[in-house]
RNA sequence: GGUGAGAUACUCAAGUGGCCAACGAGGGCAGACUGUAAAUCUGCUGGCUUUCGCCUUCGGAGGUUCGAAUCCUCCUCUCACCA
């Protein structure tokens, strides 16, 4: 494997301008391939929020490809600054959040985390380690390594400023706290969101004043598209995969992506070189590979990643089961209900429905079918017997009336 | 503190006494076509054991009226301008 190819490989979907010191890691890579020195690869997570979508494994699986040419990832926990709380992107002062939650968030974080890094290329860090010994002296002397002209460089401090909207001296804390975690542990490339662009950089500029005798290169990876393809990938907006999810879910709501976003979820999730990847390109474009197979490997690929791999070939056998061949998965929630039900009363009771409402409009579009046969009538009561309710493509449950 | 504008369903946004469960757009759901894709076309998008019916919705509380999202009073909040 030759260096340029591991530098395609790690700056596949960055924009030049989320590059900062490309020519060191170069030579990082280079290092490692004659001499086999290893170099140190950071990345901080503020455990603030317990729900982890596939846009968060982005960052964890370039840094899985770093662990691949020789790069050791430091994972800082930030159990210390997340008690502060990240001021990037935010237009209001964040709200502090609980010790306890800190910890519980911590947890599972790492659990999150090595089913995509090596644990033998990581070390754990939590950098309330060394920020505690800092003390308030320490955290003078820290702030004397920076100003405040360049703290309101930052496009939301200033525009909050200008806007007359509170910034709280802890949010300037911040940064400069995510920056030292850089100085005490000496890191060679720091990897972070896009959003994390003014904090990456002032890790870089304490490492120079401090004298830690490098400066780190910074790679700024960008935000996953969710599921519509053109918002970023969030809860709130209901477009995401939470990587704790069923695998038969995760492996549907991939192939539902279109074959334009496959390509980027390619880029920015998929461990296959950059050199596989285009070549699945070309096959797709010259009509050799079918767009659909080269989606199902990208499923499968990251269905894996959090599920063990035989749960994930189940989840795509059921899959293959229930839309290709119109089968009735087998694992749907079972109801029992009283005989002569009406139709759309049992609907809802099952929560195939909001309501009986919704339920008789959907009867009318022929989205209901009680063992795989439509339903035209929407007076329709149940007799005694098993049968299975299904609405639209996906959603059944199995009731035993009587 | 002063003045003016506004608050309508998931979001944006019409409606300014009855034909309003409330135009339109987006989103969402469903149907057709497919590769459960995208694009496109179509329908639906408050609730109700039953729908040419009934009930609850238009920031909140009262009031006027046969009748109010629409008019009046007070309150709460948002925005703009002035100081």
């Amino acid at each position: 494997m030759s260096v340029q190819k591991a530098l395609e490989d790690i700056t596949r979907g960055i924009e030049k301008d989320n590059i900062i010191g490309l020519d060191r890691i170069e030579e990082l890579i280079k290092k490692y391939y004659e001499s086999g020195e290893e170099f140190t690869v950071k990345f901080g997570m503020d455990p603030t929020s317990a729900d982890i979508h596939l846009g968060h494994s982005v960052v964890l699986n370039r840094l899985a490809t770093f662990q691949k040419y020789g790069g050791h990832i430091q994972l800082v926990i930030g159990d210390f600054t997340a008690s502060v709380g990240d001021p990037s992107g935010r237009d209001k002062t964040r709200p502090m959040i609980s010790r306890e939650e800190i910890e519980r968030n911590a947890a599972t974080y790492q659990e999150q985390a090595f089913k995509i890094l090596d644990p033998e290329k990581t070390t754990v860090y939590y950098n309330a380690s060394w920020t505690d010994k800092l003390g308030a002296s320490g955290m003078v002397e820290l702030s004397s390594h920076y100003n405040v002209a360049r703290m309101l460089e930052r496009d939301d401090f200033s525009k909050r400023y200008k806007e007359g909207v509170s910034i709280s001296v802890m949010e300037f804390l911040y940064p400069l706290l995510q920056g030292y975690d850089s100085v005490v542990l000496k890191s060679d490339i720091e990897l972070g969101g896009t959003d994390q662009r003014f904090n990456l950089f002032v890790g870089r500029d304490l490492q120079k004043d401090y004298g830690v005798g490098k400066q780190q290169s910074i790679l700024m990876l960008p935000l996953l598209e969710g599921l519509d393809g053109v918002e970023k990938m969030s809860k709130s907006k209901n477009n995401y995969i939470g990587i704790d999810e069923e695998p038969k879910d995760i492996y549907a709501k991939l192939l539902s992506i279109s074959d334009e976003l496959m390509w980027r979820y390619y880029e920015l999730l998929s461990q296959k070189s950059s050199q596989e990847i285009e070549e699945l390109k070309q096959g797709v474009e010259n009509g050799t590979l079918h767009p659909k197979k080269v989606k199902e490997a990208l499923a499968l690929e990251i269905t894996e990643k959090f599920s063990p791999k035989e749960d994930a070939l189940k989840a795509q056998e059921a899959f293959e089961l229930q839309f290709k061949k119109k089968e009735i998965p087998d694992d749907i929630p079972e109801f029992s209900l009283e005989s002569g039900i009406w139709i759309c009363k049992a609907l809802q009771e099952c929560n195939l429905e909001p309501s009986t409402s919704q339920a008789r409009r959907d009867i009318k579009q022929g989205a209901v079918k009680i063992d795989q046969k439509k339903v035209e009538d929407e007076q329709l009561k149940l007799e005694a017997g098993e049968y299975v309710l299904q609405v639209g493509k996906r959603k059944f449950a199995k009731v035993k009336v009587g």
